[in-house]
DNA sequence: TCTGGGGTCCTAGGACCC
DNA sequence: TCTGGGGTCCTAGGACCC
């Protein structure tokens, strides 16, 4: 059996844990830029705010109901999401963590145990270390355990907990699941599925394999399997390295400065140099893109991306900045406001199977020890502390963030002071 | 004024090879 | 009329997830 706690409206949740006020109240969390609404709290579900919208739609909503809104503090989410992991591993050490409000639990050796109790004991206790509630589905599949999920959050939220075993309990689970809700059915497979008569999971696991093959591929086969307690999605242990790594971002405001822009990308290059060494991994190839807002239409449109092959794999912050610069100088169009710019590294191998130029006269070893220290300081002392000149000082290019909450857990000017 | 960011997997089709 | 067969690699694009 397979248990999916999944943490209830995640970025609402944390903003409440040190905000005790919040409790009851419309939460709206924005993505980046405070551009859309990306988490609700129950009460800010019922007030009709739906997923995605753009914020300045809602401004009046906002203000009329008395929503609660947050610009997103991804630092703040991340600690209290390996807050969760860390008390869900007490629970057992066979964990995949599947996102940052998310992890699969392996109950399989958990013999002679009842599951639905240890899933009681295992939300209540998250709550009471965390704050965060949580909701449990169990299931002898990952994708069961995702739908009986759905139904812990929806049909028993008192309790929070949700267990399928039987095949009578399975076969009710797939009845009451629309098609659409089923995990790995987006909006182009629900299309597809109704038009032939496919309302519900249940109609799902009637149909002939060979046609789910050839309409949805293999990623549609290994769901019959799993919809059926077959289990037929891998379990990750630990997170497999990343095959790409990619930051982008729109910028606070339209920009049409070439410097400006060279700051950003120069910036999003570091933060993926970073990433690959945490990994242990260097790029062979550095990608860039810059492109226009496709939302304002009185503006002229033009997006260009460029590839730029690496003499030698690399994931010195130095060498993928100065590669990620000579890109833009190729892509770069004075004329138009520019939005968004992003930097992607790709064709990534093992630090340790890097094969080395006969040409090259970069100095490797001297570089990786610069390096270490740079990412020796950043650790300790604050990620932007030593910076390359070309990241640049202005912040014409960075987030809107207009309603952050502190970093409770993470600064130490933001940590509470008790007084007695 | 204002519309997120970061990933994965799969397939089709073209280029190229023998 | 008729135009091999089998394979690899690469890219673009579609679909999905949180």
């Amino acid at each position: 059996m397979i248990a999916l706690v999944d943490c209830n409206n995640f970025y609402a949740s944390c903003e409440r844990v040190f905000s005790p006020s919040l409790k009851n109240k419309p939460v709206v969390v924005l993505s980046n830029n405070d551009g859309c609404v990306i988490a609700r709290s129950n009460e800010a579900k019922e007030l009709g705010v739906e997923m995605g919208t753009p914020a300045f739609m809602l401004a009046d909503k906002f203000e009329k109901e008395k929503i609660y809104v947050f610009s997103s503090n991804y630092t703040l989410y991340g600690s209290l999401s390996n807050r969760v992991m860390k008390t869900l591993s007490s629970f057992t050490p066979d964990i995949e963590v599947y996102s940052i409000d998310e992890a699969f639990l392996d109950f399989t050796r958990m013999v002679d145990k009842n599951l639905f109790t240890y899933g009681v004991q295992i939300k209540k206790t998250v709550q009471q270390y965390v704050g965060i509630p949580v909701s449990i589905g169990i299931a002898p599949t990952k994708t069961l355990a995702k739908m009986a999920n759905r139904f812990a959050k929806k049909k028993c939220k008192n309790i929070g907990v949700y267990m399928v075993e039987s095949s009578t309990e399975i076969a009710e689970l797939l009845a009451a699941t629309e098609i659409g809700d089923v995990w790995g059915i987006g909006s182009q497979h629900k299309r597809k599925l109704l038009l032939n008569g496919i309302r519900t999971a249940a109609d799902f696991i009637q149909m002939n394999p060979e046609w789910v093959r050839k309409n949805l591929t293999v990623v549609g086969q290994r769901l019959l399997n799993e919809l059926k307690g077959v289990p037929s999605i891998t379990w990750e242990t630990a997170p497999p390295p990343k095959k790409v790594i990619c930051t982008s971002r729109s910028f606070g405001q339209l920009l049409c400065n070439k410097e400006d822009i060279a700051n950003a990308v120069a910036n999003y290059a570091n933060k993926c140099a970073v990433k690959l060494r945490k990994q242990r991994s260097c790029a062979n190839i550095v990608h860039v893109f810059i492109q226009t807002n496709t939302h304002r239409t009185q503006d002229k449109q033009y997006y260009r991306s460029i590839n730029i092959q690496l003499p030698v794999a690399s994931n010195s912050s130095n060498e993928i900045i100065c590669y990620t610069l000579k890109g833009l100088s190729k892509i770069y169009r004075s004329g138009y406001n520019y939005k968004k710019a992003g930097v992607i590294v790709m064709d990534i191998v093992p630090e340790k199977q890097v094969q080395f130029g006969l040409f090259d006269t970069f100095n490797r070893s001297r570089d990786k020890k610069l390096m270490e220290s740079f990412d020796q300081i950043n650790t300790n002392y604050g990620s932007d502390l030593v910076r390359f000149a070309a990241q640049g000082y202005n912040k014409r290019w960075k987030l809107k963030q207009e309603r952050l909450s502190p970093c409770y857990t993470t600064r130490l000017k933001d940590v509470y002071v008790i007084r007695n």
